[in-house]
RNA sequence: GCGGACGUAGCUCAGCUGGUAGAGCGCCAGGUUGUGGUCUUGGAUGUCGCGGGUUCGAGCCCCGUCGUUCGCCCCA
C-alpha cells in the first residue's frame, strides 16, 4: 500500500476479536479429530462433501426467519460491500446448501446427500461452547420425503458420536412437529392452554405466547415449567399422516439400534419445520448442552425459491464435541534425523528427504549439536532417532535408537526406510 | 440485550487488616568431548488486563473499560 488509509488508533495490545480462538497444539488436534471422525463416519454412509461461500447475499438466511426473531439483524455479521449489496458471514450452513442445491440446479438429481463442516458466524454473547466464530459439521439429505431418511441422518450422527468415544455421555431426545396441519391445530391447542394460565407464566413466555406459542413448550422458568407439564402434546393432534410418519421413523431408529427418549418438549420455531425434530443433549457442558441437533425441515428450499424439496438434516458445534472428547487425541510422533556434527548435516538431509519419500514422519532440527538436536527429538515427541556419525557413515549404517525403550541398533543407510515403515 | 463472578510470570495458582510481587510446572545454561526422557546445580522472566480516582503509599479500596466465565434472552 503506498498510501496509508485513515487508520484507527493503535490499538496497545493486540487480542483476538471477542468471542473468536486460536486453534493450536492440543486444541487443534481436538478440533480436527472431530472433523476428521465426522467425514470419515459420513462418507460411510455415503454422505458427499460441500464446500460453499463464507458469505452469502443477506436474503439467503433472512429469508424464512420471519419478523419473529431477535435474529435477523440483531445477531448476524451483516455489511454493505463496495458495491452496496448488504451480505452476511453465514450463521449456518443449511441455507447456504439450500441456495447451492438451486443455483446449481440439483433439484433434478434428488435427493442429494451432503456432508458439510466450516466456520460459522453468530453475533452473540459469549459462554463457553458459544462463540461468535465457531465451527460446525452439518448432515443433509435433500429432496427426501421418506423417514427412512430421517432415520439415516440420525444414525449417522450417532455413529459420529460413537466413533468420538462420547456417545455414552449423550441421549436422543425424538419428537415430531407433524405436518403443517398438525402443527397448526398443535399451536392452537397450545395457546388456549396458556391462555388460561397466563397470569401464572413468566413475562418471557407471555411474550412467548403472542410471537411464537410452541416456543413456551421449552421454557427454563421453574413456574413456566409447572404449566408446561400439564400442557398438551403433540401426539392427540398429529393427523394419520403425521403419525404414521413418526411411527415408521421409531420403527426403523430401533431397528438400527439408537436408543431414544421421546421428548415433548423439543420444538422448533420457524414454519418451514416439520415432522422430525431431535437433539443429542449431554449434561457436561452447562447450558449449552445440545452437542447435535436437527430435524426435518420441507419448506426451506421452497421459500428460497427452488419448488418443494423436503430435507432432513442436523448440525453439530465442533467446539463442544471437542470438549466432550475424553482423550486428547496424542500429538503425531515421527522420526528424528541426528547429524552428530555438522560434517554430517549433508548425509543427514539425504536420509531425511528419502524417509519422507517413503511417506514416513521424519524431522531434522535446524540447529544444536546431538545433544540438543536429541533433546529436541524428545520434546516433539518423536519415537525414533536416527544418529549419523561419521565412522558409521562411513561404514554405511547408523544408529537408530527407540526413544521409549533406549534400545540403540546398527541399520543400513538402505534398509531405513524399510525397517522404520 | 439483562444479571452475577473472575482477570497476578508461557501455564496452574498463592499474595494476611493497602507498605512497590512469589511457588510449582515450563523455559535457558552447567554437571556429560557423539545420546534424549530421570536426577542435580544455577539463571531469566511480570507495565499484577487497560485507563482513571482515593491515599504519603494500590496487586489489594472506588469508578470506567476490555476480556473470560456462570445463568437468562436467543438458538436460523
Amino acid at each position: 500500500m503506498t498510501e496509508s488509509q485513515p487508520r484507527k488508533p493503535s490499538v496497545t495490545k493486540v487480542q483476538p476479536v471477542r468471542g473468536t480462538h486460536d486453534l493450536i497444539g492440543e486444541s487443534a488436534r481436538r478440533h480436527f479429530h472431530v472433523i476428521e471422525t465426522a467425514r470419515r463416519v459420513a462418507a460411510t454412509y455415503g454422505f458427499d462433501e460441500w464446500s460453499t461461500p463464507i458469505f452469502e447475499e443477506t436474503a439467503v438466511f433472512a429469508r424464512g426467519l420471519g419478523d419473529t426473531s431477535d435474529v435477523v439483524m440483531k445477531e448476524m455479521y451483516s455489511f454493505t460491500d463496495r458495491g452496496g449489496e448488504s451480505l452476511t458471514l453465514r450463521p449456518e450452513a443449511t441455507a447456504g446448501i439450500c441456495r447451492a442445491l438451486v443455483t446449481n440446479g440439483l433439484t433434478q438429481s434428488l435427493p442429494q446427500k451432503v456432508f458439510y463442516t466450516g466456520p460459522m458466524f453468530r453475533y452473540e454473547r459469549p459462554q463457553k461452547g458459544r462463540y461468535r466464530q465457531f465451527h460446525q459439521i452439518d448432515v443433509e439429505v435433500l429432496g427426501s420425503p421418506e423417514p427412512l431418511a430421517d432415520a439415516e441422518v440420525i444414525a449417522c450422527g450417532w455413529s459420529i458420536l460413537q466413533a468420538l468415544g462420547v456417545a455414552q455421555d449423550v441421549v436422543l431426545e425424538l419428537n415430531t412437529l407433524g405436518d403443517r396441519e398438525s402443527r397448526m391445530a398443535y399451536r392452537e391447542a397450545l395457546i388456549a392452554y396458556f391462555s388460561t394460565h397466563k397470569e401464572a407464566l413468566s413475562e418471557d413466555s407471555r411474550l412467548r405466547l403472542e410471537r411464537n406459542p410452541l416456543r413456551v413448550v421449552d421454557s427454563k422458568d421453574p413456574g413456566d415449567k409447572a404449566i408446561v407439564a400439564d400442557a398438551p402434546t403433540i401426539h392427540p393432534y398429529l393427523n394419520e399422516h403425521s403419525a404414521a410418519f413418526y411411527g415408521k421413523l421409531r420403527e426403523h431408529l430401533a431397528r438400527i439400534g439408537v436408543p431414544v427418549v421421546e421428548n415433548p418438549r423439543i420444538v422448533r420455531g420457524l414454519d418451514y419445520y416439520s415432522h422430525t425434530a431431535f437433539e443429542f443433549v449431554t449434561s457436561q457442558l452447562g447450558a449449552q448442552g445440545t452437542v447435535l441437533g436437527g430435524g426435518r425441515y420441507d419448506g426451506l428450499v421452497e421459500e428460497m425459491g427452488g419448488p418443494h424439496t423436503p430435507c432432513v438434516g442436523w448440525a453439530a458445534g465442533v467446539e463442544r464435541l471437542s470438549m466432550l472428547l475424553a482423550h486428547p487425541p496424542a500429538a503425531p510422533a515421527g522420526i528424528a534425523v541426528i547429524p552428530a556434527a555438522e560434517a554430517q548435516e549433508g548425509a543427514a538431509l539425504d536420509i531425511v528427504q528419502a524417509l519422507r519419500t517413503a511417506g514416513l514422519r521424519a524431522e531434522m532440527a535446524y540447529r544444536g549439536n546431538l545433544k540438543r538436536r536429541m533433546e529436541r527429538a524428545n520434546k516433539t515427541g518423536a519415537h525414533t532417532a536416527i544418529i549419523l556419525g561419521e565412522s558409521e557413515l562411513a561404514r554405511g549404517v547408523a544408529q537408530v535408537k527407540n526413544l521409549s525403550t533406549g534400545d540403540q541398533q546398527e541399520i543400513a543407510l538402505t534398509d531405513l526406510a524399510a525397517k522404520l515403515a
